[in-house]
RNA sequence: GGGCGCUUAGCUCAGUUGGUUAGAGCAGCUGGCUUACAUUCAGCAGGUCGGGGGUUCGAGUCCCUCAGCGCCCA
């Protein structure tokens, strides 16, 4: 931490004739990077240390505005901080691990993964992407994704140093790298060990398309068209049907029972009875269960394994059998009828009927199936087209499966008490944002599924024996020790085989899935702070001090972090979580690809200035949604351009001298002055320390514009006098000072301006330069407060009358007459002098009375 | 259906524990080249604080209710 700052040598001074904003970004990013100015210290104590858990931008995701928005947020507390003399931890992460990366390389190229072939190491994607997709090996497939992001990267990293993010670029991370992948895998490990994990062979909601399992948190419901069908299930000794509707007929042969609810006066009396499935024979219970609405269809609903996650719910609940169906394709599977779990009453008429669904996909099974009902006359009614919410993977384009599938799970369910307390303890900005977290994790009922049947990740680091008769023995896993992480089972051999073995009977097989991306994020106060790798370095900066993201990832990365961080260290991953709104577009709509209304950043940041973009961002307050607004970019320029014409003129009439001390701060108006702007640093500081930079920004603009017009206008006269008189002295010393504190306020925001105007006349950077503080503004004389705002009143009413009578503020007052009470005529009489000046009059005449200003201009001339 | 947030000037938003006449910026209008700045300066105008009810000596602020908008979750 630098010291206060002090004078410099009068002969370093160099302030340009006509200073300007163009170039200064190149200029001031160059020299940070040369001069290692936002470098961690690594030496730290803890308590030294401000940590921040960035948020690793997806790479593979299109640039916009949203990532400058939160950023800046981010880098405006990380500035100052710094200045208050915390060595800020501040690192930068790639999230390139995941589907999205999968989806762009695949559509870039034209290609699409193949496990089953060999790599093929004289691969060539082509120019253009094809008609045909192209299938390729694993291996190569990976090496695709990993070109284009780091293609991607550089592309970040470009917007992010033109915007001048003070990050530490030697803490560069990617969640697909080796410290990140090892991170992973010792985490899944230490948990496997602890028995936090499992595998099941689960109900899973499945994307047909990506060919992978999605969790609860990647859930979406959206409304599409279905039509209820309505069926009769045969009651026992001819008493007639029980009817049902559904919306998946053709599901019907995976029924396992029926339900209603429990106070459902019509089906009180079939519950624990059984029930015959039309067309297929199959005997089923009718239970009881509170989720059954009775307002839905004819209130009793049938239960198939899996139609939606309700069933789920109810075959869990109540203990029902399973009877899958349903592939991974999407396609209808294997029914045994006959066989033990698929009884029913009519095998071979049962196993007829379904021949006609067998292999069909969905859809087709669905249109078969109400033909085969109306062909036996078990269709009743004609089908009542209804819209209905339907589960889609946020990302995919056909309504989620639910299949049974062997996936590894962290067991969140049993944490939802110690979750609660935890999100009591984080300190969130803006307060309110703890709901999100607490409604999420009191609605959790089911265990975070971290399998992806994908190939762009973090492979899970276990093999599986084989046992003579070619099974695959899931109960015992093997596992590599920590010190050979990260590995990839598909290739690394384990420990005791020998690689010809894999696959063989009593070899071996690798786990073939990829971690869940969350199950790599949720680790990223690890891998920044290089958790086991570095230990000296990860004592010093976890837990952390801060995660910044946005909202709409509270329950899944906001959420995972403090999963992981509780199952490993049973405490918080950071102390605070300061959560940022969206960027709306212009037209305060929610920016989306679909819509075509997605801003992209580096041509404002040309337009404007990265300072002037910033100033923007950081006006949007913590948590609130933003638009993007190009008239506040220009307020943020002008502000920047006002900074380096008012420095000028601040640091302009000093000539060769040294730069005066406050000590030498004398006059009531001046000391007033830095009075005020002491109670701004108290402010701003306070604004700071509560997340709140956009509270600071406002407090300190508006200072800064007032400091501009009214106090420089006011002293201007006497700070172009003999530089030997105490008066002029104490305006001059009053103006450096109110620079010097100016410029550190600003410099959370406007990096780049206040880093040229500080240069001009300090020391070092102003980004390692010290927070200014009330103690610096003291001045030896006591402070008489509101001569200020009163010289600044008066002045305001000589502009005015000069600007009612329609002459230029040159035009000299004839007479200047203040009516007020003694109190305010006092403060007055204090700076009386500055303000004839200012004002264009010889002097000012104070007298006791009704409060009036009586302004006479000289009559104009001709 | 549940949760959360928002509704203050034409626009974007401040308004900290209730306390003089509700503020700022932008846009608008009227003027001024003023020796830091015309990429500017001065000034003016503009609001029944979403509707209704209540608590209080006093409500933009607290409570209830209604309406609209947005987000998240069912």
């Amino acid at each position: 931490m630098s010291p206060a700052p002090t004078p410099s040598d009068p002969t370093e001074r160099a302030i340009p004739e006509k200073p300007a904003l163009e170039g200064l970004e190149e200029r001031w990013a160059g020299v940070w990077a040369d001069e290692g100015t936002y470098a961690f210290d690594a030496t730290a104590a803890r308590n030294q240390v401000f940590s921040i858990d960035t948020p690793p931008p997806t790479v593979s995701g299109s640039l916009h505005i949203g990532h400058v928005f939160s950023y800046t947020h981010t880098d405006a507390i990380a500035r100052f901080q710094r200045m208050r003399g915390k060595a800020v931890f501040y690192p930068m992460g790639w999230d390139d691990n995941g589907l999205p990366t999968e989806r762009r390389v695949e559509n870039f190229y034209g290609v699409r993964c193949d496990p089953s072939l060999p790599y093929d190491a004289d691969f060539v994607p082509p120019a253009e992407p094809g008609k045909e997709r192209i299938s390729i090996s694993r291996p190569n497939f990976v090496e695709l994704c990993l070109k284009l992001t780091t293609t991607d990267e550089e592309i970040f990293k470009a917007l992010w140093r033109a915007l001048g993010l003070s990050v530490d670029w030697s803490l560069e991370y990617a969640t697909i790298g080796e410290t990140a992948q090892r991170a992973s895998q010792r985490a899944f490990l230490r948990q496997l060990e602890r028995g936090e994990v499992f595998q099941a062979e689960a109900p899973t909601l499945w994307d047909v398309d990506f060919r992978t399992a999605v969790s609860q948190a990647e859930l979406e419901d959206r409304e599409r068209p279905g039509a209820y069908h309505r069926l009769g299930f045969a009651r026992s000794h001819g008493q007639g049907a029980v009817e049902i509707e559904t919306t998946r007929p053709e599901l019907l042969p995976a029924c396992v029972a029926l339900v209603a609810h429990p106070d459902d006066a019509r089906y009180q009396p079939l519950f624990n009875t059984k029930v015959r499935s039309p067309l297929f024979g199959v005997e089923v219970p009718v239970l009881a269960h509170e989720l059954a609405d009775p307002e839905k269809g004819s209130g009793i609903a049938m239960i198939c394994t899996f139609g939606d996650t309700t069933d789920v719910i109810w075959w869990r609940e109540l203990d029902l059998p399973t009877r899958t169906l349903i592939t991974r394709e999407g396609r209808m599977g294997i029914a045994p009828f006959g066989e033990p779990g698929w009884e029913c009453d009519d095998v071979a008429g049962a196993r007829a009927i379904y021949a006609e669904l067998e292999g069909k996909t969905v859809k087709q099974a669905q249109a078969r199936i109400v033909e085969l009902l109306e062909e036996h006359g078990e269709l009743l009614g004609e089908p009542r087209p209804i819209t209905h919410p339907v589960k889609f993977f946020e990302k995919g384009d056909r309504p989620l499966e639910i299949v049974t599938s062997r996936q590894w799970f962290v067991s969140t369910v049993p944490m939802r008490e110690v979750l609660l307390e935890r999100c009591e303890q984080i300190s969130w900005h803006p307060d309110y944002m703890s709901h999100r977290l607490r409604t999420w994790v009191e609605g959790l009922n089911s265990d975070w599924n971290i399998s992806r049947q994908r190939f762009f990740g973090v492979p899970f680091p276990v093999w599986y024996p084989v046992l003579a008769d070619g099974t695959v023995d899931h109960e015992h896993p093997l596992v590599p020790n920590e010190d050979q992480l990260p590995i990839d089972p598909s290739t690394d051999v384990p420990a005791g085989y020998d690689a010809t073995s894999r696959g063989q009977a009593n070899g071996f097989v690798g786990d073939p899935d990829v971690m869940d991306t969350w199950a790599t994020s949720s680790l990223t106060p690890q891998i920044a702070g290089r958790w086991e790798d570095d230990p000296d370095l990860f004592a010093r900066v976890f837990p952390m001090d801060l995660r910044p993201q946005a909202h709409e990832i509270i329950r899944t990365w906001l959420f995972t972090t403090v999963v992981r961080s509780e199952l490993e260290f049973h405490e918080l991953p950071w102390r605070n979580a300061a959560i940022s709104g969206w960027v709306l577009d212009p037209d305060r709509k929610k920016m989306s690809k679909s819509k075509g209304n997605v801003v992209t950043p580096m041509p404002l940041l040309e337009a404007h200035g990265a300072d002037a973009v910033r100033y923007w961002a950081a006006s949007g307050r913590p948590g609130t949604d933003t638009a993007v607004d190009d008239a506040q970019m220009k307020v943020g320029r002008r502000l920047a351009i006002k900074i380096l014409n008012a420095s000028r003129f601040a640091l302009g009439r000093l000539g060769d001298n040294p730069v005066p001390s406050v000590d030498q701060v004398t006059e009531p108006m001046d000391v007033d002055l830095l009075g005020e702007l002491a109670e701004l640093v108290a402010e701003a500081t306070e604004a700071f320390e509560g997340f709140d930079y956009a509270r600071a920004l406002e407090r300190t603009e508006g200072f800064f514009w007032r400091f501009c017009d009214d106090y420089v206008e006011l002293v201007k006269t006497r700070a172009y006098g003999d530089p030997s008189s105490q008066a002029t002295v104490s305006a001059q010393a009053a103006l450096a000072a109110s620079l010097s504190v100016l410029l550190r306020l600003f410099a959370p925001f406007l990096p780049f301006v206040t880093e040229e105007v500080w240069r001009w006349w300090q020391v070092g950077s102003v980004h390692n330069s010290a927070w200014p503080t009330v103690d610096e503004l003291a001045t030896q004389g006591e402070r008489i407060p509101g001569v200020f705002p009163a010289a600044a009143e008066v002045l305001a009413a000589i502009r005015r009358e000069k600007t009612a009578a329609k002459r230029s503020m040159r035009t000299a007052v004839q007479e200047a007459v203040v009516v007020d009470d003694q109190p305010v005529l006092d403060l007055i009489a204090l700076a009386s002098s500055d303000i004839a000046e200012a004002g264009g009059a010889e002097e000012l005449l104070l007298e006791i009375g009704a409060p009036e200003r009586r302004i006479t201009l000289v009559a104009p001339e001709g």
